[in-house]
DNA sequence: TAGATTGTTAATCGATTAACAATC
DNA sequence: TAGATTGTTAATCGATTAACAATC
């Protein structure tokens, strides 16, 4: 039974990814923890460490081959397969969730929107036409889904998130501003966007302190 | 001069902000750090830890008035005055950005719409018309604007970081999937989601283990 | 081989938790 | 006053950095 690594790691991973993916596309083949960590603004050190709770991916005297480092990491992240993911709640942020082809080349594929107000019945976002929820059990068993964005008000995401849970969902990315603490067998990532707006408005305003 | 607080204090304020609120709307007057830890699933002694880096917003034997702490934490993060912005790049984010009410509520006024693509001139978002780049100097000396968000492809964010310090803004809410650390004299708030999305993934592949 | 750089252990630093005296 | 709960110091825990032997 492997120690489970801490999100502090965890968190930095798809950082390492990018700059990784950066190299390869600048035709870089290899690259130490210290030029990197130049790059990166960080220690070499913690570069080396973080990648050792996974493997020792590097070789002495050489450093670590970027494409072979960059696949390792994306198998890490889940990203050698790829996701089927549905939206719910196809409101301006949903559109723009589905809209956002990058997820898409990273091998996350929206294959379905759900809604509950009828009005947006039958729109076609991105080729994809809105369900309403009622919808959801059937499309469920129809299709394989590993991910549903929550970009809903707040008053439904938990009730929703109880439901995705007994339909068999378990992996959640929340954009409501709600914690899905209390509910059970999920596991979540939250993009609470205005917390994040607020961390830049006492950022700011304590910037001149800073300096 | 006072000590930095550390991010991750930082971090958690907007949370115990929105708590604060949701009990000011259940009508609660007053909490002990030990009832509001086991609804936030924190530690007491966090909350405590946190708030005096503040200043010593409650009683003994009393606990916390919830009105008066909600307010003193706003303060902090700000939200006791209002803030203008403006949203470059309107693409399905930027738009998606401009329409979130809530921003509008905590005080955020997004005031100006930016785009580089001729075809999007004069387009309305939520009354506000979008403009070209190039009439943003002129609009900057007219507008008193704390807050760029950056909602545009990765490609153009750093120059266009660069060119809005020269205009004089320093807050850039950043939504394009590149660091803009070597951008000097600025304060960046990251929202970075396809990283977070990667997270989802790897935390969804590994639950069965931590569980 | 000599030089470079990893993987990994040890030291340090910072953040979280526990404990408790102060005090409402 | 007695009970409750803070503010704050001390102890613990975990994460980061430094150091260096292993080795390519």
């Amino acid at each position: 039974m492997e120690k489970d690594i801490s999100q502090a790691v965890i968190r930095r991973m798809p950082r390492y990814y990018r700059y990784l993916g950066d190299l390869l596309d600048a035709g870089v083949e290899r690259i130490s923890s210290s030029d990197l960590s130049k790059k990166m603004h960080v220690t070499a050190s913690q570069i080396r460490q973080d990648l050792n709770n996974f493997g020792g991916f590097g070789q002495q005297g050489y450093g670590y081959n970027v494409q072979y480092l960059y696949d390792e990491i994306g198998k890490i992240l889940g990203l050698n397969e790829s996701h089927n993911m549905i939206v719910i709640g196809v409101g301006n942020l949903g559109q723009a969730v589905t809209n956002y082809v990058k997820f898409d080349k990273l091998g996350f594929k929206i294959i379905g929107l759900f809604d509950t107000n009828p009005e947006k019945k039958g729109m076609d976002v991105r080729g994809i036409k809105v369900q309403m929820m009622d919808e959801l059990p059937d499309f469920l068993r129809k299709n394989k889904v590993d991910i549903a964005a929550l970009t809903l008000p707040r008053a439904n995401a938990e009730t929703t998130a109880r439901e995705l849970v007994e339909l068999g969902i378990t992996s959640i990315w929340n954009f409501a501003h709600v914690d899905l603490d209390d509910v059970d067998g999920i596991v979540v990532e939250n993009v609470h966007l205005s917390d994040s707006l607020m961390r830049l408005s006492y950022n700011a305003l304590n910037s001149n302190k800073i300096k």
